[in-house]
DNA sequence: CATAATTTTTAGGCTTGCCTAAAAATATTT
DNA sequence: AAATATTTTTAGGCAAGCCTAAAAATTATG
């Protein structure tokens, strides 16, 4: 029930819960080598020990799935991910493109005194510096409901940047630059069906062309029609 | 030069210079077995792997040293421990006795900027919450120069406790409950001959006799004879 | 629907960091 | 200084977590 699990174990777990966050799909072996950055068998390896401590239901040739055990422990590495994230920005002047690689360290640090405590320090922030959720302590996550892919949109309409895609860094260095951060308002002008790129303007900035990739991985939030 | 050390390489980096610390002495292979809760057979594969990296000097036979390079790492180390420490006694309110553990995990985060950046959020703190120096991003550590074991004082005089041993959880907890914390100013009643203890008198509180253990390992900085 | 392509698993190996047991070196006693 | 005790090293092993290469299962395609 409550053995310490290795960094290795806890990635694992926390990778399959990305990978089948909002999906009921389960998740491939190969997916996990890809995001893990490991070989195919590795992953089997791992994912025979996981099942065996009850913490993933797994069946071979068919993919994996959290059990509810593995699903609180994930979460609860998510929240300490995401506080570290928020005390990086908010005590540390970290810019939101580097605290990933910190965040991964410090996500397995083992004292729930220290993340509670961490969390009362900041104020119970309800969001990470990339608009993430942050579960609470009971594992709750409020996700932001009418949150959309930017790619999503439709024309004409006005909307506001609600969270970014954390897992590229030269996607955030890149919205740095053109000074598209959270809170920032868009409008749609245009969608380019031959490469489904799309063509916004930064209300009180430049007008940009962003690609489908781009467009994916930013989050937003409807304002209005303009 | 610059390679990356695994938790246990930088655990035995920092043991080292704990033990060889004061002294002239080499470290002998038990003595750092005992520290690191390990056997003295693992002592000596490790030190053969790190004597490779030129990070300890070792004799067969002869105990270890750390190399400049050895020492300096050890030293960033400590630094990271100690900011740690000092981290979660002023900003998450830990008690001085719950630091300990939870440091050793933090202190093996990897991110020059993080520290550096700690060290700022906390004003440059020179000393950590047992009193022990912080050393600074070049590794110059501050000894208190006139500090001295309680141990050591002479009777009727007057002094006030600047440092207590971080490494035993029992006496951390012991010197909370007799209200005795930094900054507390002792009297030295008496000396005790058959067991080296002495009496002592907490000024403004109780009279209490102290084992020669626990005074060893008690710093104090001598203010006048009474 | 059979064959090809892809995905996943198995089998065997490697490194790290630890262990035990036995051997070797050093230190201590008498 | 010889005998004994202690310390340290060597030799061989083990678990974790990764790897490659080959085999097996699944999925896609002609």
């Amino acid at each position: 029930m409550n053995e310490i699990l290795s960094h290795s174990e806890e990635n694992y777990l926390k990778e399959i819960f990305h990978l089948s966050e909002g999906t009921n799909q389960k998740v491939s072996t190969n997916a996990l080598a890809e995001r893990l950055n490991a070989k195919a068998s590795s992953i089997t390896d791992m994912l025979k020990k996981l099942a065996e401590k009850k913490l993933v239901s797994y069946i071979k040739y068919k993919g994996c799935e959290l059990t509810d055990e593995g699903e609180k422990i994930a979460v609860q590495i998510i929240r300490k991910h995401r506080l570290w994230e928020t005390f990086l920005v908010n005590k540390i002047e970290f810019g939101w493109e580097e605290v990933h690689d910190v965040a991964e360290q410090l996500e397995h640090i083992q004292s729930i005194k220290l993340i509670d405590g961490l969390d009362k320090f900041l104020g119970y922030p309800k969001f990470d510096p990339h608009g993430d959720p942050i579960p609470d302590k009971e594992g709750k996550i409020s996700y932001r409901k009418s949150k959309i892919q930017l790619s999503e949109t439709v024309i004409n309409s006005l909307v506001e940047v609600v969270s970014v895609n954390e897992d590229s860094l030269s996607l955030l260095k890149y919205l740095d630059e053109i000074e598209l951060n959270l809170g920032t308002e868009l409008k749609i002008l245009e969608r380019y069906t031959f490469d489904e790129s799309i063509k916004v303007k930064i209300v009180g900035g430049q007008e940009l062309n962003l690609s489908k990739k781009v467009a994916e991985n930013i989050g937003v939030r409807f304002i209005s029609e303009i």
